[in-house]
DNA sequence: TCTGGGGTCCTAGGACCC
DNA sequence: TCTGGGGTCCTAGGACCC
């Protein structure tokens, strides 16, 4: 029998936004342009040949790279664009991550048989896009998505890596640690701090040491890592799980009343979008960036939690409303340059709990509660947890996930 | 160099419950 | 019956990603 060693592709497009602004206007073509003003949302690489970085200040941009083409963000097009793809990779095969507007995992395990070996597929994916959407797309080819997800990066732009089953170690242990996703600026500093710049080194390094420097999770995940550890399978389906808007105000004060007319505005486009998804949420979550000094920008956040969830404007608003009348002292202490907006606890509404008491539980109880559910709710009701806390129970979400 | 907008996940303390 | 241990939820903050 043959035994599928499950690849997994990582798809990358290529200075996205970018590359569609050059894709659609053959002036832009071979030369460097960004997308943005203030700040740059995307650079092609003939800009970043230059220095120019993705969210880096428009001013600092224009002076490395004087002769780029500046182009205004046409988010409409990038979404289009964005499908189309996402079309390629779904009739490549039907178990696609997207991890973003610009990249998914793709699950190729079962299809060696019909469309032969991962690296033929990967390399058709990457004509497909171009033929068909016409835009480059990096793709990197590894048993796991971490893997894969590095691979992308160390090929990029434009290009293909399989990373072999036999050569995992020889390939990942020499890169720096900023390869490794999930190491920021913060954690590749910790690192530094004790001479450790390579993953090898990472390897070397016993949990113990990592989980000390950098918490439970990130500890024991960087280790994982670092020895290639990645069990976690490409998820087809997955759910957002928040939704915000923020607004940068620059550096001007702002009245109260400023503030208030801001807040409806996002809270207004929020709800909005929340209902277009047919989705409610529970929490109202403040976001406020104050401002101490020029140099020094602050974050602070005020949540609220409500009973219900819902998609209701007006509620949202009154809740959003005390959260920001509370936070107006600090605000006119310190100023303010930033205000968003998001709503939590989504998915909440699709879940319903059977808590069975401890006691009660005779064998077989659990059963005839989901018996119970799906009478009552149909073919929709999927189990997934057995457990909660003393009590036994199931959660049981009405829609997939 | 001084800053966009959209997200994900983790941690830690306190309240509350059993 | 008492008590402590253990669980969940909420809030606030932080790191990281594209």
């Amino acid at each position: 029998m043959f035994v599928s060693s499950t690849p997994i592709l990582h798809a990358d497009l290529d200075a996205f936004y970018a590359s569609v602004e050059q894709r659609d206007d053959p002036r832009l073509r071979g030369r460097p342009v960004i997308v943005g003003g203030g700040v740059v949302l995307a650079a092609s690489y003939e800009a970043k040949a230059f220095g120019v970085r993705t969210a880096m200040g428009g001013r600092r941009a224009a002076r490395l790279c004087p002769q780029a083409i500046v182009v205004p963000p046409r988010m409409s097009a990038y979404s289009a664009a964005s499908k189309a793809v996402f079309e390629v990779f779904r009739t490549t095969t039907p178990l696609v991550e997207g991890l973003s507007i610009d990249e998914a995992f793709l699950d190729v395990g079962g299809l060696h048989r019909i469309a032969g070996p991962p690296e033929t597929i990967a390399a058709r994916l990457r004509a497909r896009v171009l033929a068909e959407v016409g835009l480059p797309i990096t793709v990197g080819v590894a048993r796991t998505k971490f893997l894969a997800k590095v691979a992308s990066g160390v090929a990029k732009p434009d290009g293909l890596l399989v990373v072999p089953a036999d050569g995992e170690l020889e390939f990942l242990h020499p890169l720096p640690v900023e390869r490794l996703w999930g190491v920021g600026t913060v954690t590749a500093a910790k690192l530094h701090a004790l001479g450790i710049s390579t993953v090898g080194e990472i390897a070397a390094l016993g949990p113990d040491a990592l989980v000390a420097m950098l918490g439970k999770a990130a500890g024991r995940h960087l280790h994982a890592l670092a020895h290639n550890h990645d069990p976690r399978p490409v998820q087809v389906g997955r759910r957002r799980r928040s939704i915000g808007s923020q607004r940068a105000l620059g550096r001007r004060p702002r009245t109260p009343d400023d503030l208030d007319a801001i807040l409806a505005s996002l809270i207004d486009g929020v709800s909005r979008r929340l209902r277009t998804a047919d989705r409610s949420a529970r929490t109202v979550v403040l976001r406020l960036v104050l401002r101490l000094r020029f140099a020094d920008y602050t974050r602070v956040t005020r949540s609220h939690t409500l009973v219900h969830p819902t998609a209701d404007t007006e509620v949202l608003l009154k809740a959003a409303r005390v959260l920001l009348s509370a936070a107006l002292p600090m605000i006119t202490e310190r100023g303010i340059t930033l205000l968003g907006v998001s709503l939590a606890g989504l998915g909440k509404e699709d879940t319903i709990q059977l808590v069975l008491p401890f006691d009660e539980c005779e064998p077989g109880a659990l059963d005839t509660a989901l018996d119970h559910v799906r009478d009552r709710f149909g073919g929709k009701a999927v189990t997934r947890a057995a457990s909660i806390g003393r009590d036994t129970g199931v959660s049981v979400p009405l829609l997939p996930d």
